[in-house]
DNA sequence: TCTTCATAACTGACCAGTCAGTTATTAACA
DNA sequence: TGTTAATAACTGACTGGTCAGTTATGAAGA
C-alpha cells in the first residue's frame, strides 16, 4: 500500500525548542504558581514540569533539587520589591511620616493583588525543616524589611517629627498586620462565604491608628 | 538442662498494658510534639507513637487517620484557652479597656510561654491542603476570637468610652501582633544569634499604642 | 474461657532524583 | 547552498526509599 495518506501537513512542529536562558525564568513562574497551590512538600515537581511546558529532567538541569528551586521562588518574588522598598525610604527627604505611608500602600498593593503574598506563608510553614532557608529567609529580607523602618522611625524620632517609641517594638507593631493579611489572603479568604479580607480599608485604618501613636500632636485637631 | 536459672528477677514487667482511657490524651500530647517540631507533612506517625509509648497501629485504635488526629491536636490546645477568654469578656462589666488589656496579656503569656503557640502556624501551613480543616479553625476559633473583641469593642463605643473605630478592621489590627509573635517564636526565634522576640515589651506597647488609639481621652494625661 | 487492647511485620502508593537515549541546533566543510 | 558531524538541550521510564494505613497474631484482663 503506497504511502498516499495525507500526512499530517507539511510543517512538522518540533516537539521541544531549546530555549536555554527562558527556561529557569519559566520553571521558576510555574513552581511559585504551584507551590502557591499546594504548600512546598505537597508540590510534585512532575506537575511543576508540566507547568513549565517541560520535562521532570529539564528541572534538574536548571536547578539541582528541590530545595534549591524553592529558595529561587522565594528569592525571584521577594528581592525585586525589598529592593524598591529600599530606594523609596533612602530617597526621601522632609517628614517620615509621608513616607512610612507610601511604603505601608506599597506594600499592602503587592498583599492585596499579587502572588508574592503566598510567600510568608510558604517560609513560615517551612521554616522548621529548613533551617537555612529561614536563615536566608531572615537575613535577606526580614532583617533588610525591619532596617528599613526602623532607620525611618529613628529620623522622625531625632527630627521630633515622631514621639520616642521603642522602636524595636513599634516596627514589628507596623509591619504585623501586612504580614497577617498575606497569610489570611492564601489560607482562609473564601471560606463558609465570609466576604474577603479588605485590605485597603485595613492598612487605611491602620495609618490612621500609627498617626496617633507616632505623632507628636495628637492627630485630630492641632492646636 | 531444667529450668533452674533464676529467670530476671521476679518482677516481670508485662510488655505492654491496656490503658484506653489514657491512651488518647497521650497520643493528642505527643502528636503535638512531633507536629510542632515538623510541621503536619513531615511529621511521621512512628515517630508520634514512639514518643507516645505505642505502636503505630495503636493510633489508629483512636484515630482514624492523621488528619482526624491533626485536627484534635488543635482542638485540645485551643478550646480551653478560648473558652477561657470568653468568660472573661463575658463576666467583666465596667470600663472595657482594663478587659481588652487582661485578654491581650492572657494570650501574649500564651504566645510566649506553652505549645500552643505553634498551632496557629501549623493551621497557617496546611490550611491549603486541608479545606475543611481550615473551614473548622475558622469557624471555631477565628470568628468566636473575633467575636469576643469585637463585642468589647463595640461595647465601649456605645458607653462612649471608645471613639467610634471601624470594628472590623480594628479586630485584626489588635490581634495582627499576637499572631505574628506565635508564629515568630516558632519560625525564626533564635536564628544567626539575634536575641530572642521580647513578648512582654511589644504586648506593652502595643497596649500603650491602643489606649491612645481607643480612649477618647489621648491617654497621656488623664485630667 | 472469650473478648479487647496492642503489637510488629507487611503492603501498596507515591515521588524525588537519575540516566540512557533522542532530537534540535550549530559548525564545518563540500 | 546542501550535507554531515558534533554538541547541547531535552525527554521519560526507571529506581530506591519512605510512609500512611492494614492485618495476622498474641497477651492481658474479665
Amino acid at each position: 500500500m503506497p504511502d498516499r495518506v495525507p500526512r499530517a501537513e507539511p510543517e512538522a512542529l518540533p516537539r521541544w525548542r531549546r530555549r536555554k536562558d527562558a527556561r529557569p525564568q519559566e520553571i521558576v513562574a510555574a513552581a511559585m504558581d504551584i507551590f502557591a497551590e499546594r504548600g512546598f512538600a505537597a508540590a510534585k515537581l512532575e506537575e511543576v514540569a508540566a507547568r513549565a511546558g517541560v520535562s521532570k529532567g529539564t528541572l534538574y538541569l536548571y536547578f539541582p533539587s528541590k530545595d534549591e528551586l524553592f529558595k529561587a521562588v522565594i528569592r525571584a518574588a521577594i528581592l525585586p520589591n525589598l529592593e524598591q522598598a529600599e530606594a523609596l525610604a533612602a530617597a526621601a527627604a522632609g517628614p517620615c511620616f509621608p513616607v512610612l505611608e507610601r511604603l505601608l500602600r506599597m506594600v499592602a498593593h503587592l498583599v492585596a493583588t499579587t502572588r508574592a503574598a503566598t510567600i510568608p506563608r510558604l517560609v513560615i510553614a517551612e521554616a522548621g525543616n529548613f533551617p537555612d532557608l529561614a536563615a536566608f529567609y531572615h537575613r535577606e529580607v526580614i532583617r533588610r524589611g525591619f532596617g528599613v523602618l526602623a532607620s525611618l522611625l529613628q529620623r522622625g524620632i531625632a527630627s521630633g517629627e515622631f514621639r520616642p517609641v521603642a522602636v524595636d517594638s513599634t516596627v514589628r507593631l507596623i509591619v504585623a498586620p501586612l504580614l497577617m493579611s498575606a497569610v489570611w489572603r492564601t489560607s482562609f479568604d473564601g471560606l463558609d462565604g465570609e466576604p474577603p479580607l479588605d485590605v485597603p480599608a485595613l492598612v487605611e485604618t491602620h495609618i490612621d491608628n500609627l498617626r496617633r501613636v507616632l505623632l507628636r500632636d495628637a492627630g485630630e485637631t492641632t492646636p
